[in-house]
DNA sequence: CACGATCGTCTACACGTGTAATCGTTTACC
DNA sequence: GGTAAACGATTACACGTGTAGACGATCGTG
């Protein structure tokens, strides 16, 4: 992966099944959508082929069907999308976006609590 | 605004200017993008048109041209964005977000001291 | 061996988006 | 008043995406 590649909402869900499971069959695949998404059988199968493409994922043979992996990492994915917005948003900064939550009143009193703790590691450490 | 509208990337450049620079004329626009920007100005109107019929932007008559105003606030569009992703990563929260690039050392030390103040003021407050 | 089920692939189509040219109308100037 | 400039509106087109049906190969079973 030289830059990771892009992967769109709905093909984000079907990463986060691959994600939580490990490889699998796009059988099981569809199983574990059917509670959450009103998806077609065709429509996750078509998901899979662009992340294939994509090289978001990876196929290996097994027998007469394939078994699906991530290949783009949970973390990468999440680290490329959040650190895009905060460029866009906030300068590349942190702070500035844990301030504009904080005018908003969107900080939980646990949120709080944890970010104390995170800076005081921070600060020890 | 009953929902805030949709703003594309593209869009959302051109809504900087009208957010920087108040209401103006699509000339100006185009003025105020060219540093920046390598679109034709009939890109700029094409923008312009999009957010005008999205009802991101209002437009008064004034004699033989339109003069745009923003209508989604920067804050409005600041806060859909921000916390679209923090429900999409990090289950709504703000805590999870922080510790994430705390994790992959995107914490800046200017970084962490604003947020030790802010933390600060919110026990305090 | 034939046939139905099961896979993956191919094709489809509408919609948003990035990017832009062209058109038609109005206005200011000569 | 005619003509060029300036505006907004219309049209264009490729590409990604959401969503799915159809097709073709293969495999297991009767």
């Amino acid at each position: 992966m030289k830059n990771p590649p892009s992967v769109s909402d709905a093909e984000a869900l079907v990463m986060a099944v691959l994600w939580r499971e490990g490889a699998m069959a796009s059988e099981a695949v569809v199983a574990a959508l059917a509670p959450e998404q009103p998806w077609q059988e065709s429509t996750i199968k078509t998901l899979l082929s662009r992340l294939l493409k994509k090289g978001a994922v990876r196929a290996r043979k097994q027998g007469r069907r394939y078994l699906y992996s991530p290949v783009l990492t949970r973390e990468q994915w999440v680290s490329g999308e959040s650190e895009g917005l905060l460029d866009r948003l906030f300068g590349g900064r942190v702070a500035p976006l844990v301030a504009h939550f904080s005018k908003h009143r969107k900080l939980s009193r646990r949120d709080i609590e944890e970010l104390k703790r995170l800076i005081q590691e921070l600060d020890d450490g």
